[in-house]
DNA sequence: ATAATAATTGCAAACGTTTGCAAGACCGCT
DNA sequence: AGCGGTCTTGCAAACGTTTGCAATTATTAT
């Protein structure tokens, strides 16, 4: 890289007449400094056209003003609308932000951390899908900001977190087919492995349980929340000898799947078969039929996430703040009563455990 | 923060038993290093655990491994896939991705280069629909490694840039509308000013033009890529006197919008109105019927922007380069001939300028 | 006026690394 | 044994900034 020398604080410092600590503290917002030199100073970085050097201020024991943020998938929309929530909070704070994929290999995470926390960022933003890990331990010790952002609950008790109440969420897609009338219904699950996916299990096993309904273990399939095992799953599900009315996939690309299934087999959503899915991504509106889902705030995760992170920068002891937000069931038109049910299964009034 | 003092490469040069500058060659793959205590310093670096300050090796003139992207807006999938792809290239190569968004806010821009090219990054990548700028004159002259990502060929001569063949693409997806036999043609452009929605425009007129066709600027309707403006155009484009047969949005999503209202006026598609669109984003494989659509090769663009900036990062002199992509057209369902046409429209065997 | 206090400033050290330079060790030759 | 050369190695300077410390100057209270 050639061309001219990029101007430093002492180019600056020179041409206001000041040493180059004023400049510093001037650029730093320093409080006693002389309104006149401040002035000048301020007036040479316009003119000599002057930013600051992260490195160096980071080296030098300053904020890099950078953020890392760590995520497992970019691919997938969830992700995707986080980061995008959390990248407009960070500008809004003046913070740059570094991304780190892990492209799903778990073992990359520690390894991502170590480099990023070594004076590269000032705090770090982490949405992975599975449980807590020794690095936090060790974040945690080094009182380093970090922040948690994952859609389960079920997290240690020193971590700062923002969550949602899928769980609940998924209890009530439950609740919701069951008042329709639903007695046999499918269940799609995520990828094992990710706590979302175990907590939607148990919210599908306990609705059916709160209602007195029998769990038939046929009627569960293990997806990844991909659409290839969700197709795959749909399939084995519709040949059962006793199908479900209803099937409820644990994420919204995989009641796509559902939705294509029925089509190639010449059933009708919602007449034939009611779909439910999760996360409610942009498209899921579009589909036809529109899809029932239950929508994760996931504009409002990034940016209480970022909101969470800068608090724990300006005090980096505070207890650590969980936040949960709300998950929200969105009824457009992919579910009905089932086709053969005299008339609509009735809940108890006050079902057990909910 | 607090904790313990991260390992430097002195404490790694003290445990190795070398001076610092040795541990600082081992660790560069510096050729003349006695086999004995380069075996001695990786020892050292793995039994306390060391890893590099990036911060520091980057003020020292060494090279951050960090390159900076960016992008317009990170909500759309077309700029999620492509910034995936980066980032797994990236990855390979060993790199971190500093990510900035400029959210729609062109002034912005020339800032993030600014201060990403002051020492942050050792290379930069820019995927934005806009025209040339002044900045790329600044990077080029100061022989910063950097490459352009975007979907329209027309650029200024000395930018490496890898780029698709859309405007053939939209040229294809007409000539593949004529050849069915459709004469009236709708089109919702893009946001007029991102150039790859002038070139598709410009494409649309051609193909019309090649064929004969006429031109009738009522068909023409002035979209943003975006849903909402699409909705609207639909409905103005259907609500002709004289409606057309086909319509070609410039981008998928667009075509989505183009579904749904087709959808509530009680028109099939393809039957009553072929539809095609642009991207193919990974939902319209799964719409109903599936979408015809031009496929840009977002992952081939991300993968040799990848290895076109760290071949300029290593001979930044090098002339540049340009890699143009081939897009393909994808012939899915959501195209037939027209109703009322006696039999599909045959364009003459050579049709002029193409 | 005078002492005490507060505001303002500059110097120099530090942050963790890379790298030019020079010195020492070692090699194969004669 | 002595010479020229190539390997190895360590020292020290540099990268651009922040910040503790001490010195200087302005302000206030007595």
């Amino acid at each position: 890289m050639i061309g001219p020398r990029p101007v430093t604080i002492k180019d600056v410092a020179r041409e206001a007449g000041v040493s180059y600590s004023t400049v510093s503290r001037v650029l730093n917002g320093y409080p006693h400094i002389h309104p006149d030199k401040r002035r000048r100073v301020l007036e040479a970085v316009d003119r000599l056209g002057y930013s600051v050097n992260l490195q160096a201020r980071s080296l030098a024991g300053g904020h890099s003003q950078v953020i890392g943020l760590i995520v497992h998938d970019l691919g997938n929309p969830y992700t995707a609308q986080v980061v995008q929530s959390i990248d407009e909070a960070l500008a809004r704070a003046e913070y740059e932000l570094v991304l780190h994929t892990t492209h799903g290999h778990h073992h990359k995470e520690a390894v991502y951390v170590d480099i990023l926390t070594r004076g590269m960022v000032d705090g770090l933003m982490m949405l992975i899908p599975l449980g807590p890990t020794p690095y936090l331990q060790q974040l945690h010790e080094r009182r380093f900001p970090y922040v948690i952002i994952c859609d389960h609950q079920q997290y240690d008790d020193f971590s700062p977190t923002v969550s949602t109440t899928s769980r609940q969420g998924a209890y009530d897609v439950m609740r919701y087919l069951i008042a329709l009338g639903h007695r046999r219904i499918g269940f799609i699950t995520g990828r094992p492995d990710f706590i979302s996916a175990a907590e939607r299990l148990e919210a599908y096993k306990a609705a059916l349980a709160a209602y007195g309904l029998p769990l038939d273990p046929a009627l569960i399939y293990t997806g990844d929340y991909q659409y290839r095992a969700a197709y795959t799953a749909t399939n084995a599900l519709l040949d059962l000898p006793q199908p479900p009315t209803a099937i409820f996939a644990a994420n919204d690309l995989s009641a796509f799947a559902v939705y294509d299934v029925a089509r190639s087999r010449g059933l009708r959503v919602p007449d034939d078969l009611s779909v439910a899915g999760f996360d409610d991504v942009p498209q899921s509106a579009y589909m036809h039929p529109a899809l029932t889902t239950v929508r994760q705030p996931l504009l409002a995760m990034g940016e209480a996430a970022t909101r969470l992170l800068m608090d724990t920068i300006a005090d980096p002891s505070r207890p650590a703040e969980r936040i949960v937000l709300p998950t929200e069931l969105i009824i457009r038109e992919s579910c009905q009563p089932p086709a053969h049910s005299e008339r609509p299964f009735k809940p108890s009034a006050q079902p057990k455990g909910e």
